[in-house]
DNA sequence: ATAGAACCTCAACTATAGTTGAGGTCAACA
DNA sequence: TGTTGACCTCAACTATAGTTGAGGTTCTAT
C-alpha cells in the first residue's frame, strides 16, 4: 500500500518517493549519492531522507545529462551549491548558461561534420589529400604526433586506391 | 629501423603500417577485428596482413564514429560489404546518407534542447507543470509508466518549492 | 505485535570503447 | 645466425553510467 502522504508538505522524502517523483531509479539515486551529486539525511534506522530541494537538484542533473555533460562535471558544478535548499534562479542561470555554451559547441561540431558529410556524399573521395572528413584536424602540415603519410614523396596519398589492389 | 617499403604498392600492409597511416592504435585495430569491423589475412607466421582497402574502411569507421554511431551499428552497416576491395562511391553514398540522417536527428534534438535551455535561463522555473526542459516527453497526461505526480489532487506540483522548505 | 513493502550495504554484473601488460613468436637486417 | 623491433594471444584493467542480486533491516498499517 502506498503511504497517503499528500498533506504534510515539509516532510522529508524517502528514496522511493524521490524516485517516483523524479523518474529516476532508486539504484540511480544511490549511485548519484556515491558520486556526490546529491546528499541525504538519514532516519534513525539509517534510511535516506531527502529535503524536497533534492527534486529540483535532480531535475537539473537530468537536464545537464541531456546536454551531454558527464556526471563528474555536473558534480563539480553543483558542488559549490548548498544541497539543502532549492537552487535559486541565479544558480540555475549560471549553470544553464555554461551548459548552453557547451551545448552550442557540440551542436556546432556536429553541424560542421554534417555539412562535410553532405559535401562528401557521392563524391566518394575520402581522400587523404583534401577530404575534410578524413583530415578533420588539419593534420597534414602540422609537425605534431598523429596520423601522417608514411612516404611524403610521390603520390602516396590514397595508395589504397592504387591500380591492381 | 623502418622498412623502406615505399615502392611496391600492392603489398599487403602490416598492422603497424595500418596503424601509422590511419592514426588508429594497433590495439584498436585488434579490437575492431574482434568486433568484425575489419578483417585480416595472416602471414605464414600468423601476423596480420591487410589489403590496402582496409585504409578506406577504417577511414569510414572513423567518420561514422564521429557522427556518434556506435561500433555495433557501424559493423552491421559495413558487414554487407566485401572487405577486400575499397568501398565504392555507391557504398559510401549509401552509408553516408544514412549516417547523415541520423546526425541530422541528433542535431535536431540537441538544438531543440538548446532552445529550451535558452528559454529557461533566468526563468528559474524548472516547473513540472509547464517547463519543457523538465517534462521533455510530455509525461503528464500519459497513462504509461514513468515519473508522475504522487498525488494528482491539489497543488502538488513543484511541492519542493512549497513555503517552509 | 506482526506482515510485508520498502529500505539498507556491498559486490558483481551490463554495455561501450578501448588500453595495458605478460609471456612468447616472427621477420628482416647485418 | 643472431639480434631486435614488430608482432601474437589472452587476461585484466580503465572510464562512464548505471543495474541486479544476496542477505539483512526498518517502517508502517493493521
Amino acid at each position: 500500500m502506498k503511504k497517503d502522504s499528500g498533506s504534510d508538505f515539509k516532510r522529508e522524502l524517502t528514496v522511493g518517493e524521490v524516485a517516483e517523483r523524479s523518474g529516476i531509479a532508486v539504484s540511480t539515486l544511490h549511485f548519484y549519492e556515491t558520486k556526490g551529486l546529491i546528499r541525504s539525511n538519514r532516519s534513525r534506522g539509517n534510511q535516506r531522507r531527502y529535503p524536497r530541494a533534492v527534486l529540483r537538484r535532480v531535475a537539473v542533473i537530468k537536464v545537464a545529462q541531456r546536454t551531454g555533460i558527464p556526471l563528474a562535471e555536473i558534480q563539480s558544478a553543483l558542488s559549490v551549491l548548498p544541497d539543502d535548499r532549492p537552487l535559486t534562479v541565479e544558480d540555475w542561470g549560471r549553470l544553464s548558461k555554461t551548459w548552453r555554451q557547451q551545448l552550442d559547441g557540440r551542436i556546432a561540431k556536429l553541424t560542421s561534420l554534417r555539412d562535410q558529410l553532405t559535401g562528401c556524399i557521392g563524391c566518394g573521395c575520402l581522400s587523404m589529400r583534401d577530404c575534410p572528413l578524413r583530415n578533420p584536424y588539419d593534420v597534414l602540415g602540422s609537425a605534431g604526433t598523429g596520423p601522417r603519410l608514411m612516404d611524403p614523396s610521390g603520390s602516396v596519398d590514397d595508395a589504397e586506391n592504387a591500380p591492381g589492389a
